[in-house]
Formats: structure tokens, sequence, C-alpha cells
DNA sequence: GTGAAAGCGCTAACAG
DNA sequence: CTGTTAGCGCTTTCAC
């Protein structure tokens, strides 16, 4: 069997509480502590977390609730939380909720049952009735990659309308006119999408609402709704995807078509994932501090587990365009 | 406070035997049933995991050790294993490890503290010493992408050394005779080279090992090492590189050096990740059916925590060849 | 500075 | 079928 604090304290001559003290930093004599950590290190003994736990403190690990961990940009953010967490000694139970709510309110309530310290919420949490009930029972939350203006919750995330917006002037100093855009059904993405309004009606550009379109998470659907936004009577000339999944399936759906990109059509992306630099032509993306972010939402979240801070911050990122080769001097304006 | 078992066993009036028999669904007279359910509803009653386990239960937790969840393809094996985890009722503690022996002892005798059910290792795991403690210990364990021919521990992969023959054999019907290796320091990696090898052999082409290099996990440096290759004096007309990973920085490279793919080089991946679905060309890489897979490492772990099943199984399941755009015929062949 | 003892929430004999 | 009770391994008063 594994040893216990009580094999420890027999093998040190000592009571238990004794070795309960060297194990947590506290004050024990000289002799008794070397005596403790001496046989502790011979008998190869770990405390069991479970129990600590179930007396009181924490299991040092925090529930990840994320979209998908099959995005490679959700797996980078993945990563970078787990690298930072791991530095200030907590664990990552990961869960992909797929943007269901049902999901959502299960692997909450789960991880809640093992006694995690607290949550981290990627992406775009749908059930708000989760957060909130993690709020009044005073679970410590936080939430990246999103925020909601009317919780109490704090929250990292990058000014995603200022990314729309540079996107969208990008493409209009490029004499794009008719720009597309494709989201995905995601807080994030209607920012995104805000921006980019925002500043085709700062240029005094129009705004065909019929060329903002939605897709569901899958590439099949995305390849569909791109396709059919080039197969319009009058195609935009230039296409925004609200991240760089979609851009590659908008770059498929024209590959499909024969359009040569940029050439025929302009495509940006927005993540600045391992994806958009493999493609080719190479997108033009919005880049995310992620390795910032993420750092930033586990100190958060360990501050509040930690009781250090009770207030609740908002902390709002700047995104960086990244000009590769997927975009272009418009075709039309070109030709002219 | 949250319930505990007791106020549920208060409000029913009856016993905490009772409530935690109906808990464990063990017999009990249906009218207690009832009361006791309907207060637990009630109340909003979760059993705490950390007690439960803590009295002998298991903690429905799983320890996925992995070298690095960035990783596309590992991400989606994460995702996979995840899925079919949660449909088992259990959870995943993910850890990345880098492919490094230090990381892995940690991580492993950390979460043995929070008493995890058992250990997928995926990816090369290095610290033999570990695998083998665990086993001594009786602790489950599954390996994932590997398998160690001296141990007695359960293990899914797939076939590496058929990957790499067909991988091989496809470019040598291309007419390649100077085919390169860029792989990184896994054992699935050395496999592949070894079927890499046998196919040449089988086709009486001689092995060049000057051509088969190794890289580090960082793209800076397999870019750099695909780049000696190409600047050699008899430049090889086509580089199998071990994992899509590789093979991109393959096509960075080349692209650096103006070389068209697949004309003046081909090239072929390995795993069949989203990347290689994005590049352009598309990358002919070898696929894993890694659904079966992951399903069937969550199974093997399973059956071993549950004690169902004391024996251990190797299971290897078949690659397949997908040939895309990245391959062609050998220009000097061409030429002639 | 150190130890005895009472919990933490749940399981599992063992009686009844 | 149901309740009593002794743990599981650790933390934490509270005396000594």
């Amino acid at each position: 069997m594994k040893p216990t604090i009580y094999d420890v304290a027999k093998g040190a001559g000592v009571s238990i509480a004794t070795v309960s003290k060297v194990i947590n930093n506290l004050h024990v004599g000289k002799k008794s502590k070397e005596k403790v950590l001496k046989v502790m290190k011979e008998l190869n003994y770990k405390p069991s977390v479970l129990a600590s736990a179930l007396a009181g403190k924490p299991t040092s690990t925090i529930g990840f609730l994320l979209p998908d961990l099959a995005n490679p940009f959700v797996a980078e953010m993945a990563r970078r939380v787990e690298d930072r967490a791991h530095e200030r000694g907590f664990n990552l139970v990961i869960c992909s909720t797929d943007f269901d709510s049902e999901k959502e309110a299960l692997y909450v309530s789960l991880l809640r049952q093992k006694s995690v310290d607290g949550f981290i919420l990627a992406g775009s949490f749908k059930n708000v009735e989760v957060i909130k009930e993690l709020l009044e029972e005073h679970v410590p939350v936080v939430l990246l990659t999103e925020s909601y203006p009317s919780l109490s919750v704090s929250s990292v995330k990058v000014d995603d309308f200022i990314g729309g917006y540079e996107v969208a002037s990008h493409l209009i100093s490029l004499g794009h006119e008719k720009i597309a855009v494709i989201a995905e059904d995601a807080n994030s993405s209607q920012e995104r999408i805000r921006g980019y309004k925002q500043a085709l009606q700062d240029k005094g550009l129009a705004i065909y609402e019929d060329m903002i379109v939605t897709s569901d998470s899958s590439s099949e659907d995305a390849e569909r709704v791109a396709g059919e936004l080039l197969d319009a009577s009058d195609p935009p000339t230039a296409i925004f995807a609200a991240n760089d999944k979609l851009a590659i399936c908008v770059l498929h759906a024209a590959r499909e078509r024969k359009l040569s990109i940029p050439d025929d059509l302009s495509v940006v992306g927005f993540d600045n994932s391992v994806l958009s630099k493999s493609t080719d032509p190479s997108l033009t993306t919005v880049g995310q501090p992620i390795q910032d972010m993420c750092s930033q939402v586990v100190d958060f979240l360990i501050e509040e587990i930690e009781g250090k801070s009770t207030t609740k911050q908002r902390l709002v990122m700047l995104p960086q365009l990244i000009i590769r080769k997927s975009t272009g001097v418009c075709r039309l304006k070109n030709k002219i």
C-alpha cells in the first residue's frame, strides 16, 4: 500500500499532527522536522490530495471548458493555459462543450462534484444561467476570449471590435467595396462584425446585410456557405472570415471555383493560428496575444481562488493585423 | 453550504447508509428510495467525488500525458480521447510533457497524488522507468501511438512500419530514387524510417544514411534541417517527413528556395492532420484511424481500471496512404 | 513545540 | 430492508 501520514509519523516517532505541520510548512522543531523529512523521503511518501482536499484544502485543479479542443487555435490556448497553470501548481481538467448549453451545464456540475477550485470558461459560453449560479455560489470563474457586459465576472479577451475594424479598413484601402463576412455564432464574432460595419460606415461604404452570413462550426457547412457567397450574381471581391478555420474553408471553396487568391478574391482570417501560416497563399489574419491572455486568465483565476483579490477585472488586449499573401488590390479597381 | 449526505438523510428521514445505497443503486425499499430521490432533487444534492474516492471508490478521472497539446494532430487525438472518456463517465486531466523525461515523471507523480484512476501515455513517452513503476504498482496504464516491446503494457497504435513502407513505395513508383527523411526523435518515427528503408531495399535502391535527418520539435529547427537537405550538392527529389508538422516546415523551406512542389520536389507527411488539408499544394500523407484508436485506448484503460480484464493487449491498426497534390513524378525521370 | 481528538463526506461491513 | 459504526488520509483546534 501507499504510505500514509501515519506511516511517516510512526517512522519518525512523532504524531501525525507534526507530520502534517511539516507538510504544510508550519513551525516545527528543527529536529522533528528533519526526522520527518528523512522518513518521508525513505518511504517516498506523497500526501493524498483527496484527503487534504476533503479536510478543507484546495485541490489545485482548474476546470477548463472550451468549445472544441480539436480546433488548433483553441488547442494552442489550452496549451498556454496549461503552462501557466502548471507554473502556479495547478492541473487542468479539460472539457469540450461544442457550444452546447447542456454540455456546459453538465460539465460544470460534474467538475464541481470533483471539487475543482475554479473554472476558466473559454470561447462563447452559451449558458449564462450556469455562470450566474457559479457567481452566486462564489465559485471562482474567469472568462477567456469573451465577456458578459451584464455580469460581474472577470475576463480576458482581445478587442474584437478593433480587430474587425482593422480588417475592413485594410480591405477598403485595397479598393474593396463589397466585402462579405462569414462568422460562427459566437459573441466575439458579433463584435468583429460590428467593427467591420463601423469601418465601412466611416468610409462611407454601403453595408450589405445579405453578405454577412453565419455558419455552424463544421467545415462542410462553412464551405457550403462560402460557396453560396461566391456563386452570387454579384459576388464579393473580399471575404472576411471571423476565424482562420473559416478562412480556410473559404480558401477551399474558392479553389474549387478556380478563383485565384488574392487576384480574384481577397481573404482575411482571425486568430493567427498555425493554420494561417501553412496555407498557400499564407493568410492575412488578426493576431491575438495568446500567451499573455492565457497567462492572465490563469493569474486572475488563481487570485480569486486564493482569495487574494476580490475585485473583478476585465482585461482587453489589442489584436494586431498581420498582412500576408491572401489579400491584394481589388481586381475591379485593378482593371480600371 | 453545499448539502451533504447527512442533509439528505435527515430530510428523507432515513440513515445516511440508505442514502448511500440509493446513490450507488443498491437495493433499497421502494418507498425510501423515492423519498430520498425526492429530497436529493429538492436540495440539488450532488455527492462529493472527493469523499467517495477517499472511501475507496474511483475518481473517474484519467491522466492523459501527451507531448504537446499545441500540435494539431495531438489536439485532435485529445479530443477523441476526451469524447470516449466522457461517454464512459470519465474526465481527463491533460499534461503536455514536451518529450521531457523529468516532466513526465513529475506529472505522473502529481496526478497519482490526485488519485487519478489510470494513465494514457501518448506519443513517445521517454521515461521507461516511470512506466515500469506504474506497472509494478498496478496502476492502470495504456500507451497510445507507441508500444514498448519489452514491457507488458497494453497499447494502441498504427503500424508505423507499413506506413513508412507505403510512403517510400509510392515515391519510388513515381520514379524517385533519392528520398530524404526528416523525423523527430520518437519511437514511432524510427519505425516509419525502418519501413521506408525496407521499401528501398526491396526495390533494390541504395540507402543514403546522410539523407535521414532528425529535428527537434521546434519549427525553426525543422526548417533549418530541411534547408540543409535541399542545399546539398546533390539534393533529394523527394522528402518524407515523419509527420505533417515537419512536412509543412519542408514546404516552407522549399518555398524559400523557390522550389515548385511537386515539380521540383515531392513531399509526404504523416498523420493526416487538419494541417495537411489546408496547405497548398495539399499534402500527400498517411492517415491514422484516430477515432478508432482513441476509442480503443480509452476502452482498454477502463477495462483495466474496472478490473474486468487483466490481460494486456497490443492493438495495431493499419494506416492509409492518402495521395494528394504534394507528390508527383520525379523531375529527373521526367526530363529524360 | 507537540499531540489527542474531532471532523471533512462517503462507503462498507455488520447487526438488527 | 435499514441503521450503526468504523474507517479512508489529512487538517485543525485546543490542551499540555
